[in-house]
Formats: structure tokens, sequence, C-alpha cells
DNA sequence: ATGGTCGGAGCCCGA
């Protein structure tokens, strides 16, 4: 079985690329961040003509929004609002593998404003709190089974997951306490990352460049901000990783790459 | 030395 996540950047814009993905990459599930689009205007009948006819939205009009469609049956677990503002971040359903089912966690961590500082930055502050409510909900029993979690969670947490890991100490998304936090929420829930399973930590390993890079390719700054966790009882099951990094370079891109993950059972 | 660019909404905000 072949999952993919994706911080899409507006769906509706980019639904041709979507398309393009689905076509050449052929995943069995899809698992979007940033739709930006109310329930009625995800673009279902674009994505069922594809074949993938099932989905589990939670959207909202403008801002954040994720959502997961797959070509065999989902079955919705739920939207958990998380530090209770309303945002639509955050939606899990059950998928059949070959194994049994898998509980699979789509989120889109807040990204935090620019300021690394909670006295001055509220959007620093929801952040961190919201970091802390994911390390709860796991240490709760959430990563117990087969459970996989993924999604952009803004944050870089190794060294090589930045292009340079003493530039990006004060900027939001690098910072200690960030990668302390995301750390937390890995231990509580004993949370394998799935990427760094198959790439090593000394090795570059990057799935977001900036929109504002004159050339995004030749200055290669990039970050690693979408992941792929899987419980203890999924680790044996991991069997391929793709990050797709060519997909930066389409036309009218997101400044996200997809990351696929192959599971085994 | 510190901009630079996107998207969606509606002339700014969040990333």
């Amino acid at each position: 079985m072949k999952i993919t996540t994706w911080n899409i950047n507006s769906v509706r814009l980019r639904m041709p690329l979507v398309a393009q993905f689905l076509k050449e990459k052929d995943p069995d599930v899809l698992c979007l961040q940033e739709t930006k689009c109310r329930d009625a205007e995800f673009p279902m009948k674009d994505l069922s003509a594809l074949g993938y006819k099932h989905a589990a939205i939670n959207g909202q009009k403008g801002y954040h929004g994720v959502a997961i469609v797959s070509k065999e049956p989902l079955r919705l677990l739920e939207k958990r609002d998380f530090c209770e503002k309303g945002d639509a971040r955050h939606i899990s359903v059950e998928v059949e593998g070959a194994g049994g089912p898998i509980t699979l966690h789509n989120f889109y961590v807040p990204a935090g404003g620019d300021e690394p500082d909670v006295s001055i930055n509220p959007k620093f502050a929801h952040k961190l709190n919201f970091l802390d409510e994911m390390k709860e909900w796991g240490a709760n029993g959430a990563a117990k089974g087969r459970v996989m979690l993924v999604g952009d969670l803004n944050i870089a947490p190794l060294e090589h997951d930045v292009w340079s890991h003493k530039a990006l100490l004060k900027v939001v998304s690098h910072t200690p306490i960030e990668v302390e936090k995301l750390t937390n929420v890995c231990r509580a829930g004993n949370w394998i990352d799935a990427m760094r399973h198959f790439v090593p930590a000394e090795e570059k390993l990057f799935t977001w460049w900036s929109y504002r890079a004159a050339d995004w390719a030749a200055s290669n700054r990039g970050r690693r901000l979408d992941h792929i966790l899987v419980s203890e009882a999924l680790g044996g099951a991991l069997g391929k990783l793709e990050v797709l990094t060519q997909a930066r370079g389409w036309e009218r891109p997101s400044d996200h790459v997809p990351v696929t993950i192959e599971l085994s059972e």
C-alpha cells in the first residue's frame, strides 16, 4: 500500500498537479494539507474521476484544511479540534491494509508566525500548545496499534533537515524549543520517524522550499517540514520512501512536495 | 544587510 502526504497550498488551484501526480505515482491514499476550501468546494468530482472515490474532508474557508482521499473505502474516525480554535488541522480515518486495518492521522500543525517568542507572538504560543496537546494525545493511547501519522508538522527537527542548522536556529520551524516539543511528541507515542528510517540523519532531506528564492533548486535552501510517523506495530511494514523533489519545479507548484511511503502490511 | 513570493479574500493576513 502506498500512502502520500502533500501540503498542496490550495487544492482547487493545484488540482491539475494533483491529477498529474496521481496518474504518475498511483498511490492508494493521498493525504492533503492546506486545501484552503470548504468541504462543498473540495474537487471531489475530479478526484473521483481519477479513481479516488472515497474521501474524508475537514475544510474551512480560505485557511488550513485537511483531506484524505482513497481508491478503497475509508472509515472516518475523527476531526479533532486541537487547541479548540475551530481550525481544520486534523482528520483521521481507518483504511484497510494488507495486514489489517490501519488508523491514519493527517495533521497540519500551525506554522507559528515569524517571532519565536511566545510573549510577543500568539501564533508561536499556539504552535507550542498544539504540540503539547499532540504529546498528551499520543501518550494517552493514540499511537497504540497499527497507526500512521502524516502531515505538515511545520518543524524540521534534525540538523540536516535544514539547509543550514546554524542559520536557522532562531528561525521558526527549527528553534530548539520546537524541536524539543516535537521530540517529546515522538517519545510520548513511541513514534518512528519513517523518513529517517530510509535516509541517514547525516544526509540532507527536504520537503519544502520557499517561494521567495529566486531559484529554489540552485540555492537549495530547503527544510523537512513534512513527516511520516508510524507506531511500533507498523515499524516492520516500512517498505520504501519517495520524496518527489521534482514536483517543486512543476508549473505553479506548491512550496511543499509529495512524500510517499510504501507499507508491506 | 534582510528582502524576497505565494494564495485567498476583498484592498490585508497567514504562510
